[in-house]
RNA sequence: GUGGAUGUAGCUCAGCUGGUUAGAGCGCUAGUUUGUGGCACUAGAGGUCGCCGGUUCGAACCCGGUCUUUCACCCCA
C-alpha cells in the first residue's frame, strides 16, 4: 500500500492527553452544574436521518450539514433525467438521491426527534444535558471548527419562564466557575421581531429583520439601514427604530422600545422579557452580567421566544454559548404542544478563550502521584512490591521501565507533571527502603517502604 | 460557497534580484558526571523546502493547479 503522509481532516483537530486534561477540566464543571440544576445526562448517535436535520437551520444551516453517501450502488438509482436536473440546480437535489443519512449539526434537534419519539415514557417537563460533537461543513478559521463539541442543556414540555430564568442563571454560575470574568449573557425575545417589522412596513416578515439586525455591531447602522430600506421598511420608521438602536445599550431600553412599538404590540415579549428579569432577580443571579439587547437576533430557525447569546470580552472570539427557546420544534416531527427551551455551552471556544486568558489551573495535568524508579534488574522484584503497596493505598503510580538512568527517570517525570519519583537501588533493597524525591522542592528523604504511602494519603 | 494571505528541521523562524553540500535558536540524543534532573560546555542526529506539474542550463525562490492554516464576507459554538 502507498504510503500516505499523515494529516488531519479540514477543520479537525486531535486531543492529546494535555489537551484533554483541560477539555476534561472544562467538561466536569459544566456536568457538575447541569446536575446542580437538575439536567440528566443523555446522549444520540452521531449520525441522524437527513430528513430529521434538514429545514431546522435555515438555509444557509442546511448547506452546512455534512451529508453521508449511501452504501452500495448508490448511482444506480438515479435516473439521468434527475441527474440532468440536479446538475442544473447546482446538484442541490442531487444530495437527496444519493444520501440519507447525516452527521448531527448540532444536539437540539436530535433531542427533540428523542422526545417527539418517546412522548409517551417520558416524564415532563424532560431536562438532559449533553456533551458530545457536531459536525459543520463550513470553512474553517480561527474559533471555527468543523468537528466541535456542545454542551447543551434542555427542557422540554414546559412554557414556564422559570426555565429561562434558570437557564441564564445557569450560564452566569458556568461561566464563574471556570474562571471567566468580563463576560455578557445577551437576552433577547423574538416576539419583538414580528411587530418591528410589522410597523417598519417589512414585507418579508420578522426574517427580514433578523438577519440584518442581527450583524449591527459588525457592519454597522448605515448598512443595515440600507439592507430593511431594501427590504421595504419606510423611511420615517426607519428613523425612530434607528434612533432606539443608537441607545440600545442604556438600561431602559427595553422601555424605550416597548414605548416605540405601542404598549399592545409589544404587550406579550414586554411582559415576558420582565417576568424573566424579576425572576433572575429572585434567584439572585448577578444580573450586571445579563442586557437585554435588542439588536441579538440569532440564525437558527426554531427560536421562538427568548434567546440569549453569551460573549467575552476579554479574547476576540465569537460567542462561546447560545440559546433559546423553541415552541414548534416537536410539531416537526408529529408532537404538538411541546415547548423547549435550552442553552448551548461552545465547548471548544471556551478552551481556546481559557487557554488565551491562562484560565487553566496547574494542577489538572498530571499523570499520577510517583514514578518509581530502579536503578538494575536485581532491584526490580523489589521495586514491584512497592509499587503494588502503594496502590494498594490508593496511590496513584507509574512505574519507569526504561534502563538505569536516573537522569532520563527525572525528565520523563517532569514531562508527565509527576510530582514525586521514588529511586530504589541496591542499598534501598537490602534495607526494604526508599528514597523519595520532591522534584519541584528537590528535597529527598529515605524511608522504609512501609512508610511509604503514608507520604502520599497525607498530601 | 466567494475573495485575499500563508506553508522551509519536532517547535519558532532566517534564506539577499533563481546559481554548488538549505541555516539559526529552542528541543532531541550522547558525553563531561558507570546512583541525583532543571545550569554550563562538547559532539551528534534530524529537512522529498506542503503536494503535483510547468518555465529554465539550473527553482526553497518564477508560473499554474491542489491541499493545509489563516483573514474578510456569509453564517455560527
Amino acid at each position: 500500500m502507498a504510503i500516505v503522509k499523515p494529516s488531519l481532516a479540514r477543520g479537525t483537530r486531535d486531543f492529546g492527553p494535555e489537551l484533554m486534561a483541560k477539555r476534561k477540566y472544562i467538561f466536569n464543571i459544566l456536568e457538575s452544574a447541569f446536575r446542580k440544576y437538575g439536567f440528566l445526562p443523555f446522549e444520540t448517535p452521531a449520525m441522524e436521518n437527513l430528513s430529521t436535520l434538514t429545514g431546522k437551520y435555515g438555509e444557509e444551516g442546511d448547506r452546512l450539514i455534512f451529508k453521508i453517501l449511501n452504501s452500495g450502488d448508490y448511482l444506480g438509482e438515479v435516473s439521468l433525467q434527475q441527474f440532468e436536473t440536479a446538475k442544473a440546480d447546482g446538484s442541490r437535489s442531487f444530495t437527496g438521491l444519493v444520501s440519507e443519512k447525516a452527521l448531527r449539526y448540532d444536539l437540539t434537534v436530535p433531542f427533540a426527534r428523542f422526545v417527539a419519539m418517546n412522548r409517551g415514557s417520558l416524564n415532563f417537563p424532560f431536562k438532559r444535558y449533553q456533551m458530545q460533537p457536531v459536525w459543520r461543513a463550513d470553512r474553517p478559521q480561527k474559533g471555527r471548527y468543523r468537528e466541535f463539541y456542545q454542551c447543551d442543556a434542555d427542557v422540554i414540555g414546559s412554557t414556564s419562564l422559570q426555565h429561562e430564568a434558570e437557564l441564564i442563571a445557569l450560564y452566569v454560575e458556568a461561566f464563574q466557575k471556570l474562571g471567566l470574568r468580563n463576560f455578557t449573557v445577551r437576552v433577547n425575545n423574538r416576539k419583538f421581531f414580528a411587530p418591528i417589522a410589522q410597523k417598519l412596513g417589512l414585507s418579508g416578515g420578522e426574517q427580514a429583520l433578523a438577519t440584518p439586525l442581527d450583524k449591527l455591531d459588525k457592519v454597522g447602522a448605515e448598512v443595515v439601514k440600507a439592507e430593511l430600506l431594501e427590504a421595504g421598511a419606510s423611511t420615517t420608521a426607519l428613523d425612530g427604530f434607528f434612533e432606539l438602536l443608537a441607545q440600545s445599550s442604556s438600561p431602559n431600553t427595553l422601555a424605550q422600545l416597548c414605548g416605540w412599538l405601542g404598549e399592545e404590540a409589544a404587550a406579550l415579549p414586554k411582559a415576558e422579557m420582565e417576568q424573566v428579569w424579576q425572576l433572575l432577580e429572585a434567584l439572585q443571579v448577578d444580573t450586571s452580567k445579563v442586557r437585554f439587547d435588542m439588536t441579538l437576533a440569532r440564525g437558527l430557525d426554531y427560536y421562538t421566544g427568548t434567546i440569549v447569546e453569551v460573549v467575552t470580552h476579554e479574547v476576540a472570539m465569537g460567542s462561546i454559548g447560545g440559546g433559546g427557546r423553541y415552541d414548534k420544534l416537536t410539531g416537526i416531527f408529529g408532537v404538538d404542544g411541546l415547548s423547549g427551551v435550552g442553552v448551548s455551552f461552545g465547548a471548544e471556544r471556551i478552551m481556546d478563550v481559557m487557554e488565551q486568558l491562562q484560565l487553566f489551573p496547574g494542577h489538572i495535568y498530571h499523570a499520577c502521584d510517583v514514578l518509581v524508579f530502579h536503578f538494575s534488574e536485581s532491584e526490580s522484584l523489589h521495586a514491584a512490591a512497592v509499587v503494588a503497596r502503594l496502590r494498594a493505598a490508593g496511590v496513584g503510580v507509574e512505574w519507569y521501565s526504561e534502563g538505569n538512568k536516573l537522569k532520563k527517570a527525572f525528565a520523563y517525570a517532569e514531562a508527565k507533571h509527576i510530582p514525586y519519583l521514588a529511586i530504589i537501588g541496591e542499598e534501598e533493597a537490602k534495607t526494604d527502603t526508599v528514597a523519595l524525591k520532591n522534584l519541584a522542592a528537590g528535597t529527598q528523604e529515605i524511608m522504609a517502604s512501609s512508610q511509604l504511602s503514608q507520604q502520599f494519603i497525607r498530601a
